[in-house]
DNA sequence: CTGAAAGCGCTAACAA
DNA sequence: TTGTTAGCGCTTTCAG
């Protein structure tokens, strides 16, 4: 049978009020006494079970982790930066996939309440909004990661898609572009994204063509489908900015595949800046999402919600970050 | 305050007991009643008490999951498929990365045992054997993961790397190649693979020889480095297997830094296929680690062994499946 | 500085 | 078919 505090009470000669002290460092216990309970503690390979703690109104220290799949680099990468500071703050992270299933959402968001998570981490991708709300109207710490629901005030850590539509779009107008074309997502952070697109050609004086503005959903295939459209106008961009590295690589394809040469002819830059970009051939210049920062700034946020039991609703953006590598450069000079 | 049993019990006008069984579905109670409680329990959105069941010795359903890097997408994926294989047996699973430190191996061991967890899931990368020695000794389930220790016999699931290192190296073999060189790593399953790679170039009467056979860690500039070395042999390779696609890409860089062209020149072959493998150009020939299957066998295994209690200690192998993409082909024959 | 004892919310006999 | 009750292992006053 696994060993109970009853054990290491009886075995080191003392209460088991002595020996929960020394477990919780509270009271004041003689260094004594305090040696010799640690030491049969050890002896016994006791573990104190954290039920029983849970249950006497102790907090978990746990932390509910609710995105769509881990095996997305861009949530595992999340994920592991808020376990890293989770982890420095002394709280652990439970992760669960939903899989964009409000079946699945239902079922962790009820296994996290009978775990008692001290707090709910929901990411982008996250579909039930009436859980949600639920969970707020119980006064559960909740925070929103990648994730934006104006319908109730929550704190929010995302990155600031606005920024970093514009600057993408202003680094390839600095270059010397003037006809920059942006593939789309059908997704939340894209309209933001465009936003800062538009008034970015605006800043720069370049004339906004809805011709260059193309929706599609994020594989390889669509980004070249998307792309050979674009070179297909009698008029075709000379820079592309896709919304995603994988939409970017799909278009460095199509722009291979019409024998023209990057950056040379045509300059492609990603958003995310996932282990693809640095991988392709050439590696591609792209927006880097500030996951680490984001995840940090979320733990840190929900822990403060936590332990101050504050109800502040932050709502935390941070800036994408431009990383050139070597898919821009300027256009083409006719001269040349 | 959060609703307990008493409080639905009061509200439904039964006792707890009744409420107890209709949550587990045990005893026999009238439907009237059973509908009853239900209801009460969700206008009063009462979630059981994990803490509190686990206590009273029921098991949690919970699997600890030991990896050293959720963010890496071996584990990821890996972490993925045992999600959802243990979701449909009604068991949840807590990741948590060791980032390859024993103090955090150390204490996520411990966290897991003081939440209790059914069973541990260890993959490579795991450097604390004594800890799990310890576990053993304590008769916790345990299943290693890609991850081969031979000191004690516990169930293990792994990708067989002889049979891997085998089939790369026959098919290049077979698409008519004699030199075929190999880029080794610092870890465990590679000796297995050279093993596989040794005995394929016998299969074909191929010599095997020392200078194509180099040692480096897993990083795209090692593999370009170790590809030059091997491309400034007197007698250079027309193949170059690599054991894992990150060093792959280094090598197809390197490859084409000199001009030489993929698959007609050198054929290059990786191993993993990570989603790096289809996006790269050309796409990667690779050995892919069935990710899935070890997933699934795994949560299989352990979940056997906690209800069971069985002690078989199964040590499951399963097989690299080769994928064919462009980076692949015949070497040049000289009439050409 | 240490011990005794009252719960925490739930399960599982045992009664009724 | 349902209720009563004794713990499960731990924390936390309150005494000593």
């Amino acid at each position: 049978m696994k060993p109970t505090i009853y054990d290491v009470a009886k075995e080191a000669g003392v209460s088991i009020a002595t020996v929960s002290m020394v477990i919780n460092n509270t009271g004041r216990i003689s260094t004594k006494t305090r040696k010799k309970v640690l030491k049969v503690m050890d002896e016994l390979k006791y573990y104190p079970s954290a039920a029983a703690s849970t249950l006497t109104g102790k907090s978990t220290r746990t932390l509910g982790l609710l995105m769509p799949n881990i095996a997305n680099p861009f949530y595992s990468e999340l994920a592991r930066s808020m376990e890293d500071r989770a982890d420095e703050l002394g709280y652990s992270v439970i992760v669960c996939s939903t899989d964009y299933k409000e079946e699945r959402e239902q079922k962790y968001i009820s296994l996290f309440l009978r775990k008692q998570v001290d707090g709910f981490i929901i990411t982008s991708g996250f579909n039930s909004v009436d859980l949600i709300k639920e969970l707020v109207d119980q006064q559960i710490p909740i925070i929103l990661v990648a994730y934006n629901i104006s319908k109730f005030s929550l704190d929010t850590v995302s990155v600031d898609d606005y920024t970093g539509g514009y600057q993408a779009t202003a680094y390839l107008a600095e270059l010397g572009h003037q006809r920059i074309a942006v593939i789309t997502e059908t997704v939340q952070s894209s309209v933001e994204r465009v936003r800062g697109y538009r008034n970015a050609l605006q800043d720069y004086q370049l004339a906004y063509d809805d011709e260059l503005c193309l929706e599609t959903s994020a594989t390889v295939a669509n980004g070249a489908k998307v792309t050979e459209e674009f070179l297909d106008l009698k008029e075709p961009p000379t820079a592309i900015f896709a919304f995603n590295d994988i939409l970017a690589i799909g278009a460095m394809e199509a722009v291979r595949k019409r024998g023209l040469s990057i950056p040379e002819d045509i300059s492609i830059i990603g958003f995310d800046d996932t282990p693809l970009a640095s991988y392709s051939n050439p590696p591609l210049t792209t927006m880097a999402q500030p996951l680490e920062d984001i995840g940090y700034q979320a733990i840190d946020l929900i822990v403060a919600e936590i332990e101050g039991a504050k109800r502040t609703s932050q709502r935390i953006m941070l800036p994408a970050k431009l990383v050139v590598r070597k898919s821009t450069g300027g256009p083409l000079k006719k001269t040349r």
